[in-house]
RNA sequence: GGGGCUUUAGCCAAGUGGUAAGGCGUGGGUCUGCAACACCCUGAUCACCGGUUCAAAUCCGGUAGGCCCCUCCA
């Protein structure tokens, strides 16, 4: 398996710590607001590596935070939390406005497939860890108390940057907009570890912790997670490209100061998902949700397909062209599959053959779209049996998860349609086109549609 | 200002030194009373300029466009 690796910039040969076993980690979803479309593309980005891992022998265990405290709008003490903005506008509680984005986010994540990962773990239920490591933090002398809230201290570290090619003089301050400087700080790079309730008088979620009642900082969340749940070795920690800085960058310089050795080998970042005017974000603009795309009658599939066919290290332009046509390709492929007989013996020899091939295109960083050629191949072979192309295109399906073997869908009138049938049958032999059509209409209306070959008509139900 | 990514046919895209996979669409055809389905055929010298090389979409340099990060973000 190779992998790209942010953490060296090269595609690597993929090592985990013990022989067999992956753990994983997945930055999870902020629920102060719905998933879009983008986020979403990066879930499915990590199911692959997830599901290819599985289908290599890997024995998978992942973990996935849900945000639920800790996230403000501006960098200084004056910003707001989003809970706590989420909660204004809408009228409810936080742990109401978590509960109910959460369920959201994971009815999206169920509809394009997603695994769901033996960890979910929320960060308000680990508050616990995250002040045991803050507290060892101080006692190391990498963190510091200032202005009431802890501080994690950068200059401690040698190669805080180790993520990125940042260098500390040509960072800017407050580079974006509404971004404000927080004078408590050593340094520039200092992050926060802890607030106290010094500066927010009105935040809802508070725990009572050595330096007053406060919340956790954004970071200390996933260290505090992945920690608890994986362990002290880490093999994949997973994200979109925006968590590199400085999320993931403060991630390894909590995690490391504390544990006093290596935390994570391998370092996962899918690219964005954006949209004609650029990026998708949560915080502007209107917010495009799978639910949505279901609801105008999209397949959620066909968004994952069209994650699939393109690289999740490539941005992708989302446009409903291009989703019309994944949905009519997806169509397709499921039509031919679901055509093929299965008869024949299974032909273990060209099984192995392309099992080798799909096997080599995902172990080349997860290249999908080759993947899927490889599914065509297998299509249009003609030594394979209808039986082999149907094992191995469920033994690819356990990786894509595109439903790709539907159910054949019954009916409960076929003795109606056979006769519907017939009498087309006899209306087409006396030259009486208009009955015909009007049978194979009727038919069509209840979902019914006629496929006329040589042999004969046979029908298929459809949506 | 600094760091990074990207640019392949109408569209989605693969391809990291040896004369451009695959899919969607288009056009033509087979089948058909017609249609749908299916099947067959159909397209690009790879943003531009220069260099390295026997050989470059693939390596190097430059130009132009798009995008991301530099304390909200998948």
């Amino acid at each position: 398996m190779k992998l790209y690796n942010t953490l060296t910039r090269k595609v690597e040969d993929f090592v985990p710590n013990v022989e067999g076993k992956v753990k994983m980690y997945t930055c999870g979803p902020t629920v102060y607001h719905y998933a879009h479309i983008g986020n979403i593309r990066n879930y499915i980005g990590h199911d692959i590596l997830d599901k290819t891992l599985r289908y290599l022998g890997y024995e998978v265990t992942r973990a996935m935070n849900i945000t639920d405290v800790g996230h403000l709008t501006s960098d200084s003490d004056s910003g707001e939390d989003k809970m706590e903005v989420a909660r204004k506008r809408e009228h409810k509680s936080a742990m109401e406005i978590a509960k109910f984005y959460t369920e959201a986010f994971f009815k999206d994540f169920e509809l394009v497939n997603c695994r769901m990962p033996e960890i979910v773990s929320p960060a308000t239920e680990n508050i616990d860890e995250y002040i045991k490591i803050i507290e060892v933090l101080l006692d190391k002398g990498y963190a510091y108390l200032s202005g009431g809230n802890v501080y994690f201290d950068t200059s401690k570290l040698d190669d805080y940057y180790v993520l990125t090619n940042h260098q500390e003089d040509s960072l800017v301050v407050g580079a974006r907009e509404g971004v404000e400087e927080d004078s408590n700080k050593k340094n520039q790079a200092d992050f926060v570890l802890w607030f106290t309730t010094s500066k927010f008088s009105n935040h809802e979620l508070l725990w009572d912790s050595p330096w007053g009642r406060g919340y956790p900082g954004w970071h200390i969340e996933c260290t505090g997670i992945s920690i608890k749940y994986l362990g002290e070795y880490l093999d994949i920690h997973g994200g979109g490209v925006d968590n590199i800085f400085p999320h993931h960058t403060n991630e390894i310089a909590q995690s490391e100061a504390y544990l006093g050795h290596k935390w994570c080998n391998y370092w996962f970042h899918n690219e964005h998902l954006l949209d004609e005017t650029g990026k998708m974000s949560k915080s502007t603009g209107a917010i495009l949700t799978v639910s949505l795309l279901k609801e105008k009658g999209y397949d959620p599939l066909a968004f994952r397909f069209m994650c699939l066919n393109s690289h999740y290290r490539k941005q992708l332009v989302f446009s409903y062209d291009a989703l019309d046509q994944a949905l009519t390709t997806l169509k397709k492929l499921r039509n031919r599959i679901s055509s093929i007989t299965e008869d024949g013996s299974i032909q273990e020899d060209v099984i192995s053959t392309y099992r080798e091939k799909f096997i080599q295109e995902l172990s080349d960083d997860l290249n999908t779209a080759n993947a899927l050629s490889v599914l065509y191949e297998v299509l249009k072979d003609e030594i394979l049996s209808g039986s082999s192309k149907i094992f191995l295109i469920r033994e690819f399906d356990q990786v894509l998860s595109l439903d790709l073997i539907q159910e054949k869908k019954t009916v409960s009138n076929e003795d109606y349609i056979l006769e519907q049938i017939e009498k087309r049958a006899t209306a087409k032999k006396n030259k009486d086109f208009s009955l015909a059509d009007s049978i194979r209409d009727d038919l069509l209306k209840q979902g019914i549609r006629l496929i006329d070959s040589r042999k004969g008509t046979t029908y298929e139900v459809i949506d």
